[in-house]
DNA sequence: AATATAAGAGTACAACTGTACACTGAAATT
DNA sequence: AATTTCAGTGTACAGTTGTACTCTTATATT
């Protein structure tokens, strides 16, 4: 069997794994209550609190899984290293996979950038400006924009970022059409060009 | 007094009012009760249901409210007709002055776009696809980005929704930092302007 | 003037909420 | 081997929830 602080991190994972699982069956993790998670766990209710103080110290926990999503892609990224004109598609591809792929983190995500409460708000914030930062120091790394300005990359990454997560939301829900989130994805791409063409004529 | 008719519909106004005023606060519409919402209007619970049958239901005549508000910023920036090298930051300041005007209605709209009931998501996407129609339509027939196919037109309109709009809950979130806000506003000029500059190179 | 209508008030109740408290038993420490 | 620690259990309770029901009374209809 295994050690008492080890079982403690496994019920603890059960936990945060239950409001994943709340959140990606449509519940909002706004209205999520803590019977409604330990019954979800398979564990009682006062259990919760060996663990969290409150549903938004749980909340702030699943950013920082996202947080770590998020460094995965750029890794991914990086090992991958496209390069060409079908880099910018095999970029959108390969994160609307992950998308794909952690469909209640980016859910929880994108509820949480917008309806959670101050705390949250700010912590997926800061998780969104780190994917930004490190989308910067690879264009500045490879080049792909030359002649830009620190500030003017930033605000470009930026607007990449913004670009591709603001389409989250409307990618998951169309989970049952495949067919149009693959339109969704050319969508993006395209969008993408235009504003690295729009980078060429910048000056600041 | 008023007759009848006239008070039901003050009422009911009282009672979206009461929602938006909470979220206003803080609260998250997904976790609002009816109870909450009777008491904040001065009317008791079971009131309620003589105009709505679920706070579902009152959201989805909030987000027709949205869309009240969407159609007066687009009829404000005709009137204006900006025009010349001042009219992105305009445009932009009209719309941000808008978002200022009714914080409310905003919050919820984001809110709503990612963490409301499919139908509340769904009614919020069509209210964004009806704004960037019109700027689509604006687009066309002021002739600002010459040759350019529909469906381009359309898949530029979205850009440029998706990049204000993005923003909201983070210039919102900024309201005790006015210089942080305008600093906002800036950097959304920037990338519309990146993104305009982009169009001109575009070919399909 | 008599009657019908319907918005809002009041009452009631079962289901659910967060959380305080004492308890259990297996793992960790001594 | 004896003791301590502590994750998870069970019980308890006051507060909140949605909503069904009846009642009131000002307005509308006749």
């Amino acid at each position: 069997m295994a050690t008492r602080q080890q079982k403690k991190i496994q019920t603890r994972n059960t936990l945060i794994k239950a409001v994943l699982d709340l959140v990606d069956e449509g519940g909002s993790f706004s209205s999520i209550s803590i019977r409604e998670i330990t019954k979800q766990a398979g564990v009682v209710p006062t259990s919760f609190y060996r663990h969290f103080e409150s549903t938004d110290q749980l909340g702030l926990n699943i950013v920082d899984e996202i947080g770590i999503t998020l460094r995965k892609i750029i890794r991914s990224a990086r090992q991958a290293d496209f390069s060409g004109h079908r880099m910018m598609q095999e970029s959108v591809d390969l994160f609307f996979d992950f998308v794909q792929g952690h469909k209640e983190q980016f859910r929880f995500m994108e509820q949480g950038r917008a309806g959670g409460s101050r705390a949250i708000r700010n912590a997926v914030r800061n998780e969104l400006r780190f994917f930004s930062r490190e989308l910067m120091s690879d264009l500045e790394r490879l080049k792909l924009i030359p002649d830009m300005s620190s500030a003017d990359l930033e605000m470009i990454s930026d607007l990449v970022i913004t670009t591709v997560h603001s389409r989250i939301i409307d990618y998951l829900d169309d989970a049952d059409n495949p067919i149009r989130q693959q339109e969704l994805r050319h969508k993006v791409v395209k969008q993408l060009r235009i504003l690295f063409m729009g980078t060429s004529l910048w000056r600041t």
